[in-house]
RNA sequence: GCCGAGGUGGCGGAAUGGUAGACGCGGCGGACUUAAAAUCCGCUUCCCUCAAGGGAGUGUGGGUUCGAGUCCCUCCCUCGGCACCA
């Protein structure tokens, strides 16, 4: 028997232990109430890293928390598989994305494997396996038939180095690409949108859910809402069909503060509003306008740009004559892409009236305006004026009566309206399921019949990217028979967005084995939704957005009966490396295995739980982690060396009243703080407890059954943190196998609270004095011992007394008065 | 510009409005050793002092309070998100 700790020895010996024995695994047991913890599984680009780990280890120890409380957990494990990165592989490195993928697979379960973890290996899910992909393809086709999947012409965002197009979502910063970084342009083409702006109302009700505030506020914003009205301006244009433009406003209140109407260059009604005169001025801008990347055109900060087309509309309250401009800040996705252009209530408007000397007319009056012209933009509530028969009303009843007044003449209506956009799902790549549609030239659009799932990725598709689907090019896969009429049809060639695979795996992990359903109704029902889902901040207006979304059509299709997947959302922090985030792309990858060969996958798991709080993050430290390591071979020394209490007649029993504290204000602090996810705590006062007894036996004042019990409770505490060495540690002081099996310790509050307090004597505020009391301490008590102790005395002498403040258990102020001044 | 998080020793970080710096790293000193490593023990915010003791101190400047790292206001810096959205 090893007699110095040899994590390599018993970490391998353990987890073999427990997967020979099964303890890990799970079913629906309804004995003890279900909790699902579930982390944001990994995509599979190779290799796991620290900032894997840091959001992995701590979610399990956190499980294995839950478990020791009583808890049926369902704490599993997967891999995100499809994506671009497996192409890229293939294209760089001649291999196979099946292969290069599943060798990552490979790879990255013996180092999950290798964290011991209490993931149920049974349940795995690989998402680009056929027995998978079948049912993300099986959900698109439900998706197709409730009317929530539709293909569209639209100007998309593309990616010329990914050679695909991309979701908003994943359009990030300043208009570059999620993945690879690279400035996204558009393109006008025929793709695939989930019509996810069904939601957007109820995508924004967050009310049943734990989630940290920023996340919500981040999806609140992506999505967008805005109330207000749409309004017809009378077109005073002969020729042409329309008779107006519509105008979304949020401020229809100051209607009569229009002085110009703004259209954006790509509004259909351009061209034909353009005076002959000013057609060439127009058409130059517009060309210099496309000429504009998409994050100039958004940038803040740059001077207006616009022409006058030459036409005028009428607006409809005041009749008055209003010039039509073009301009770029005036988005065409965005409302009806036309604007009522009010400067002197409006930033952007003031800025354009100034610089093309358009006129300014304040018809919201500031509470205390003395007429003359303002000098900002005025954006507030406030007192109309200048607006005919509304003025004198204070503007917020104002918008009431003008939206009454435009309902009531049909000149326009009360509107709400979305940033959120639909979902584009179709990918011009070949490592994604592929989307179930066949393209019939006498039936049109045919979705694939559910028996003919999955439709198989052909694995011998030459997947070099060239801006079309490499799926197009493989015969095989693209010639078909239509399931309509059986003539001869083609196959779609996009791939699905890997987050049509990541937004229902957790629905997977209930029952993986099912086969004719993409999982067991029942099982979902007993398990789901997930009760605490943790992962990174990124996912914010994707994954998490998106998941949502699913579950919501997935309810209305009638396929689950709950409305939201994850109840409670934590976010972990970042580790940081070298000043940056830790990524592959980035190139400053801490792998976990060499520390885990060196020190010991506990000492790993540990250290990542010491660095800081979770949601915070951390810089990965080398030099750190052996203080943990230090800290593990200690348990180790204290735990296999025997005890021996001194020979007394009697240990003290102050002594063994002062170590009963101590161990059940530990089993307190600890539970609270794992509670909390203070894991950072919860190992500082994990050391603090052996640092104290160490102390013991050094000096041997307890009785050895007090010392066995320490030491029981003790364990049992450093399970979840350490499981491979708390293991072995139950087991060499003779207690019985599993450890993982046992009840969390239960604490007695009597014995947890402090007998004795270091009461705090202050004068005015300053620290002079402290005294060790009781903690039964009365008020009067403590004030008079102030009082009379001697270091106060000279502080007090001579001086007046003004009061006396008492704090129960904490401190005694004593409040001199100030000294005069001579 | 707006929203959110944060700013505390040499470093990572602790502190229900009540002892600032728990716990750990690093450093210094000591024990063990022929020696080193490992381990163990002690010290370690800064300044004055042999010491006892005293003074200063949680990004800046104010305020509230008997008492502020913590609450309020001002400003500065770092990180994350959003940003011409009518």
């Amino acid at each position: 028997m090893a007699q110095v700790y040899n994590p390599q020895e018993i970490e391998k010996k353990w987890q073999q232990r427990w997967a020979a024995d099964h303890i890990y695994e799970v079913d629906e047991d309804n004995r003890r109430p279900k909790f699902y913890a579930l982390t944001m599984f990994p995509y599979t680009s190779g290799d796991l890293h620290i900032g894997h780990w840091y959001a992995m280890a701590p979610s399990d120890v956190y499980a294995r928390f839950k478990r020791m409380q009583g808890y049926n957990v369902l704490h599993p494990m997967g891999f995100d598989a499809f994506g671009l990165p497996a192409e890229n592989a293939a294209i760089n490195h001649g291999i196979h994305p099946y292969d290069w993928t599943m060798q990552n697979i490979e790879n990255m379960r013996r180092q999950l494997k290798s964290m011991g973890a209490i993931y149920d290996w049974n349940r795995e899910v690989i998402t680009c396996l056929p027995d998978y992909y079948k049912w993300t393809q099986w959900f698109f086709l439900k998706f197709y038939h409730a009317g929530l999947a539709y293909r569209a012409k639209a100007p998309v965002n593309w990616c010329p180095k990914c050679q695909t197009v991309l979701a908003n979502e994943q359009v990030v910063g300043e208009g570059i690409c999620e993945r690879c970084g690279t400035l996204v342009t558009k393109k006008d083409l025929e793709q695939w949108f989930f019509r996810i702006t069904k939601y957007a109302e109820e995508l924004l009700d967050h009310s049943h859910l734990d989630w940290p505030e920023r996340i919500k506020t981040m999806q609140r914003n992506w999505v967008g809402k805005s109330e207000g009205a749409e309004i017809s301006f009378w077109l005073e244009h002969e020729g042409i069909e329309q008779k107006c433009i519509k105008v979304f406003t949020t401020r229809p209140d100051t209607i009569f503060g229009v002085t110009f109407l703004l259209l954006a260059p790509e509004h259909p009604l351009v061209s034909q509003l353009t005076a002959l005169e000013r057609k060439a001025e127009v058409e130059e801008y517009i060309a210099w306008c496309r000429r504009q990347t998409e994050y100039d055109r958004l940038s803040l900060g740059r001077e207006k740009t616009g022409v006058f087309l030459g036409s005028y509309v009428l607006n409809p309250l005041n009749g008055e004559r209003v010039p039509i401009w073009i301009t770029d800040y005036v988005l065409p996705t965005y409302g009806t892409g036309a604007v009522m252009a009010v400067p002197a209530h409006d930033e952007r408007d003031l800025e354009f009236a100034r610089k093309f000397k358009l006129p300014v007319r304040v018809v919201i009056a500031p509470p205390d305006w003395s007429g003359e012209e303002l000098t900002e933009p005025y954006t507030e509530a406030g007192t109309m004026v200048n607006s005919g028969e509304f003025s004198g009303l204070p503007s917020e009843r104002g918008y009431e009566a003008i939206c009454a007044l435009l309902e009531e003449k049909k000149w326009g209506k009360r509107t709400v309206i979305y940033r959120l956009r639909d979902w584009l799902i179709s990918r011009q790549r070949y490592w994604g399921a592929p989307i179930p549609i066949i393209y019939c030239d006498k039936c049109g659009i045919v979705p694939v019949p559910e028996d003919d799932l999955p439709v198989l990725l052909p694995p011998d598709a030459e997947f070099k990217p060239s801006g079309e689907s490499p799926l197009k090019y493989c015969q095989a896969f693209v010639n078909t028979t239509c399931p309509k009429c059986s003539g001869p049809a083609r196959r779609e060639t996009d791939t699905m967005d890997t987050f049509m695979c990541s937004s229902w795996y957790f629905l997977r992990y209930t029952s993986p084995e099912t086969r004719d359903a993409p999982f067991d109704a029942a099982k979902v029902k007993f398990w789901l939704p997930v009760d605490l889902y943790t992962g990174g901040a990124e996912h914010a207006v994707m994954h998490l957005f998106y998941a949502r979304f699913f579950i919501k059509a997935l309810r209305d299709i009638g396929l689950v009966d709950f409305d939201e997947p994850f109840a409670r959302l934590f976010n972990q922090g970042t580790i940081i490396y070298r000043g940056d985030k830790m990524s592959k792309s980035r190139g400053n990858v801490i792998a976990p295995d060499e520390y885990v060969t060196e020190l010991g996958a506990d000492a790993v798991r540990g250290y990542l739980m010491f660095v800081g709080p979770w949601e915070l993050g951390g810089e990965w430290n080398d030099s750190g982690i052996v203080g943990i390591s230090r800290w593990l071979n200690r348990v180790w020394n204290l735990v296999t060396t025997n005890y021996t209490p001194v020979c007394r007649d009697v240990i003290g029993p102050e002594d063994e009243k002062e170590f009963l504290h101590i161990i059940h204000k530990t089993i307190k602090k600890v539970t609270a703080d794992l509670g909390k996810f203070r894991f950072n705590t919860m190992l500082a006062s994990l050391m603090e407890f052996t640092n104290y007894l160490s102390k013991v036996k050094e000096s041997g004042v307890v009785s050895d059954s007090l010392w066995r019990e320490a030491i029981n409770y003790f364990l049992l505490l450093l399970a979840p943190t350490a499981p491979h060495l708390a293991e072995e540690l139950w087991a060499r002081s003779g207690r019985p196998y599993s450890i993982h099996n046992q009840a969390w310790p239960e604490y007695d509050n009597e014995l947890a609270r402090e007998e004795e307090i270091t009461l705090i004597i202050q004068v005015n505020g300053k620290l002079r004095d402290k005294v060790v009391v009781p903690a039964s301490i009365s008020e009067a008590e403590a004030k008079e011992l102030a009082l009379g102790r001697k270091r106060i005395q000279t502080y007090i002498d001579g001086k007046k007394l003004i009061n006396v403040i008492y704090v129960p258990k904490r401190v005694v102020n004593i409040v001199l008065a100030p000294m005069q001044p001579e």
